[in-house]
RNA sequence: GGUCGCGUAGCUCAGCUGGUUAGAGCGCUGCUUUCACACAGCAGAGGUCCACGGUUCGAAUCCGUGCGCGACCA
């Protein structure tokens, strides 16, 4: 028997986490081996997850929680089904993000990124990161992620700095980048360009003015045209119609006059205009829209920039004459109150109305993003979709849950050009050269090595002062991590293509499609063949949690509260796949009290079950062993309970390289199989088979050698099943377990396999009858307020089969439900409660003195009055020629199965209603 | 505006390819501090499956319309 400190009655997860997951790593159990993958001779097939790199300043929060849980459990799982199991972690070097707080420390030492100078603030901020970055990565160890240290990876380290001069130089050599000259999203706070995924739209009440433009030949012809932004109007270059509308057919090829410049701008017809908007009139800004810009070049008009970087007024690139004087220099959302009073006072503005809008926010300091026509690199995508696109319509990908399909398409087939650099100084900078010599365009080179003068020329080069959005180089991940572009690196040869890839739909765009379309370009396969897009985590408001709105929950806090064991239950189990998570904040003790029941009623299963099972010697399971009815029922669940966990965890990838049409969404029920694990541990386990071999286990001889073999048995392949899912507390278990190896891990043991399918013991039937009427015994009890103390006397009325089983197992009915049985052939008269159980065995407990004979008659009058209801339905159902004519024969079977047992049970009732409670 | 999703017990949600007396957790009610666990056990209450219409022998499940939410893309 262990001593009493060493099973104590609480789980102390304070201490045994950090200890369990210490030896874990001591041993070695997360970290894969390229010579054990199948692809490179080894006899285990791999099985890949390469972890969403957190921004590497980051700190945990529930997402990460979240997704860090979902990953590991399916790494768990994959590890115990004899798979070489590989997480690659890492960081994202998160250029904008992680700029933006160094320069936050630098605004508090009141100084800029210029006073450093860009070489001193690169280094300063790697100095941060090497400090302070990371943190994430242990946060993730305390709530258990499995994940191989051993591979962690950084995107701005040198291994991966390389491969993204690889991708960039491969792309450029194929003309697939580009320098372009457009209108793109800018921050004027950031000032750097952002992609079309990083302005993020935000809905936001405005005002759409509405101006009144007069023609120049015929100053009595006015038109009007709405705007949200009237500071633009001073880069009008013409006013667009419909060419298709009927209104304005006289215009087109005029004039009309631009307010406040009082300049000449003419009418161009172009099918930008939508005539069922507003006017059907659309003022056309080339330099501040992007539509705009694509207008203008239709039309060949200039492109005056009359904002600047920073958000202000001015006379920027050809636009001289174009803003007056005492509004150069003027903020935009100032300038665009000043314009609207010089209109108002030009009698130009026709009405202003409140308007509903989408106003794009940088994604990193939310500051409102201006259009603005300027020189950046772009990725041409087109022909990098294309496969992209085919390998999710063909099956080689999968994207669950499905909906997302839809979305991926029509995003993939609209694709625009990528704009991927950015003017801010933390990042890859882009590796392209200018020489001062050579002409163009030959006076551009790309490289894969830094140059200190012309390859052709010998002459002087200076390095585009650009770095590449983060997004390049994490969209390289998979690739980048497993040591491409080295395309002899073992861990690519024995890794990639990897599995599955977790994340949240927020970055499909942004992060899983460049993925995808990466891997093909680089490696001619898809990264990954299933996406699996988890939920969010909002609280109890419907909003999203998050650091700035400080609704968020630390997940820490709940590691610290309830272990992680709780935190991963609890957010497996309320996570439907794809469905979001609601948390409440200000209550953690109810929010995760699933979570924290559940690992404490686990422990002490455990240690009900391991002190009762003792020290001595366990007869190992196997066949041989004289089992009882309680045996084979449990060993029926456990089969039953792996079966299902298997079916929702689903295949650990396609049998080809293709996902087949009948799996394409199977697996990945999470919840599921977290619910799955519990009814069989709790319910099943727990509340029925440890209950019913409790004397057995008190009592020597050989049905105790039994019991415990049984029960060491059912509760060690629970403890499988249960690992991925709560990997501290079932490890702790498991370590504790009769005959349990020093050295040998759960985490490493082998995944449960279910029995083969045979037709079911009849045993199994027999102990659950006898649970019917243990649990008709116990509803009488309490339904009447029978003291527990109180012996009870029933008499049952059954087959002879039933009778036998029965009187077999009487010890253990009185232990459930102190009553004894006595068998008669038909039921008693007098005071009693009555009922009817399956195949029409009934039960009858006369109560004299404590039966409440109307509160009985009530209870009988209004089951009767429900099994009719239910019998009536039946038997139209039955009645119905159409139904017997059409529906599957099994259905028909089994509803007119019901009809005889529920008829059986009908007569029954109704005869026992009338014996005890006719009036006369 | 386009595309998509959601509306099932007081709350949060399962219910996958149509056939269940519609489920779980939390909460609630009664009994029990019985020698694993009160973060528990036993027994319960609680649902016109948003509304209307349709398909079908049969609909929470499929289709349409409406109402109410939400997401993504414009």
């Amino acid at each position: 028997m262990s001593a009493p400190d060493e099973f104590p009655a609480q789980y102390d997860f304070a201490t045994n986490e950090p200890a369990i997951y210490a030896r874990w790593q001591a041993a070695g159990v997360f970290t894969a081996n390229t010579a054990r993958s199948s692809r490179l001779g080894g006899d285990r097939a791999p099985y890949v997850i390469v972890m969403p790199p957190p921004n590497v300043t980051a700190i945990l929060h529930v997402g990460h929680g979240l997704n860090g849980a979902v990953q590991d459990v399916l790494m768990r799982w994959a590890r115990m089904k004899g798979q070489e199991a590989l997480w690659v972690p890492g960081t994202d070097h998160a250029g904008i993000a992680t700029q933006n707080v160094v320069e936050k420390q630098l605004a508090a030492e009141g100084k800029t990124r210029e006073d450093l100078g860009r070489e001193q603030f690169v280094e300063r901020t790697r100095a941060f990161v090497a400090e302070t970055g990371g943190v994430i990565l242990q946060q993730l160890k305390s709530i258990g992620a499995s994940a191989d240290w051993t591979r962690t990876a950084y995107t701005f380290s040198p291994e991966l700095s390389g491969a993204v001069r690889e991708a960039f130089v491969r792309l450029f050599e194929k003309g697939l980048i580009y320098r372009g000259h457009r209108v793109i999203h800018w921050c004027p706070r950031c000032l750097t360009s952002l992609s079309d995924e990083e302005a993020e739209p935000t809905e936001t009440t405005g005002a759409l003015y509405h101006i009144s433009y007069v023609l120049q030949d015929d100053p009595s012809r006015i038109i009007t045209v709405a705007t949200t932004r009237p500071e633009t109007m001073l880069g009008d270059v013409a006013v667009a119609v419909n060419p298709e509308d009927e209104r304005y057919q006289d215009l087109i090829g005029k004039n009309v006059i631009l307010p406040i410049l009082n300049i000449p701008i003419p009418v161009i017809a172009d099918d930008y205009a939508d005539p069922a908007f507003g006017t059907g009139v659309v003022k056309i800004t080339p330099a501040h829209d992007a539509n705009d810009f694509d207008v203008g070049r239709r039309h060949g008009l200039p492109t005056p920039v009359v904002i600047d970087e920073h958000g202000n007024l001015g006379e920027v690139m050809d636009a001289v004459g174009r803003v007056p004087a005492h509004l150069i220099g003027v903020e935009r959302f100032r300038a665009r109150k000043q314009i609207v009073k010089l209109l108002e006072a030009a009698g130009r503005l026709e009405k202003r109305e409140t308007h509903l809008h989408n106003v794009r926010h940088c994604y990193r300091c939310d500051t409102v993003v201006e259009p603005r026509l300027s020189d950046q690199w772009f990725v041409r995508m087109q022909s990098l979709a294309t496969p992209a696109l085919d390998a999710v319509r063909t099956g080689h990908v999968r994207i669950l849950p499905e909906r997302w399909v839809g979305v991926y398409e029509s995003w993939m087939t609209n694709i625009r050009d990528w704009n991927i650099s950015r003017q801010i100084w933390w990042g890859h900078r882009v590796p392209v050269w200018y020489c001062s010599s050579c002409d163009a365009p030959n006076n551009v080179i790309a490289s894969r090595t830094d140059l200190a003068s012309c390859p052709q020329c010998g002459g002087d080069v200076r390095q585009d002062t650009d770095v590449l959005d983060t997004w390049f180089s994490s969209g390289l991940w998979p690739l980048s991590t497993l040591g491409w572009p080295d395309e002899n690196a073992p861990d690519l040869k024995a890794f990639y293509p990897t599995d599955v890839l977790v994340t949240a739909p927020e970055i499909l765009f942004f992060w899983v499609a460049r993925m995808i379309m990466f891997g093909f370009e680089f490696k001619g396969e898809t990264p990954f063949h299933t996406v699996y897009l988890h939920g969010t985590a909002r609280d109890t408001q419907g909003r999203k949690m998050s650091k700035s709105l400080g609704n968020g929950i630390d997940p820490m806090d709940v590691v610290n509260r309830y272990g992680a064991d709780a935190l991963r239950y609890t957010l497996i189990a309320g996570m439907g796949l794809g469905a979001d998570v609601f948390l409440d904040p200000a209550d953690l003790d109810k929010s995760f009290a699933t979570g924290r029941n559940f690992a404490t009623k686990l422990w002490n299963i455990g240690r009900f079950l391991l002190k009762n099972v003792g020290d001595g010697e366990v007869t190992s399971f196997g066949p041989g062993l004289a089992l009882n009815r309680a045996d084979e029922w449990i060993l029926d669940k456990l089969d039953t309970a792996i079966r299902e966990s298997d079916r929702a965890l689903g295949p650990l990838r396609p049998e080809g390289k293709q996902w087949r049409n009948d799996e394409l969404t199977a697996g990945l029920r999470l919840n599921d199989f977290a619910e799955t694990a519990r009814r069989f541990v709790w319910n099943e386990l727990a509340d029925v088979y440890l209950e019913a071999i409790k004397t057995r286990l008190l009592t020597p001889g050989d049905d105790q050698q039994v019991a415990r073999s049984v029960l060491v048995h059912v509760f060690d392949q629970a403890l499988r099943l249960l690992h991925p899912i709560v990997p501290f507390v079932s490890e702790a278990l498991w370590a504790r377990l009769p005959g349990h190896v020093e050295g040998t891990f759960l985490a490493t043991a082998s995944w449960p396999a279910a029995r083969a399918e045979a037709a079911a013991s009849p045993r199994v039937g027999e102990f659950e009858m006898l649970m019917e009427v243990a649990g008709a015994l116990r509803t009488v009890r309490s339904k009447y307020n029978v003291p527990p103390s109180q012996e009870i006397a029933a008499s049952i009325v059954t087959s002879a089969g039933n009778r036998g089983v029965l009187t077999e197992e009487s010890v253990l009915i009185n232990r459930l439900t102190k009553a004894t049985i006595a068998f008669v052939d038909t039921a008693p008269a007098g005071d009693a409660s009555n009922m009817v159980l399956s195949g029409g065995t009934e039960l009858i407990v006369p109560l004299e003195g404590l039966i409440d004979v109307r509160k009985e008659c009530a209870r009988l009058e209004s089951e009767l009055k429900n099994l009719e209801k239910q019998l009536t339905a039946l038997e139209g159902r039955l009645s119905n020629p159409g139904f017997v004519e059409r529906a599957p024969a099994a259905i028909i079977d089994a509803e007119r199965a019901k009809l005889g047992e529920w008829s059986t049970r009908r007569d029954l009732l109704r005869a026992r209603f009338e014996a005890l409670c006719a009036t006369g």
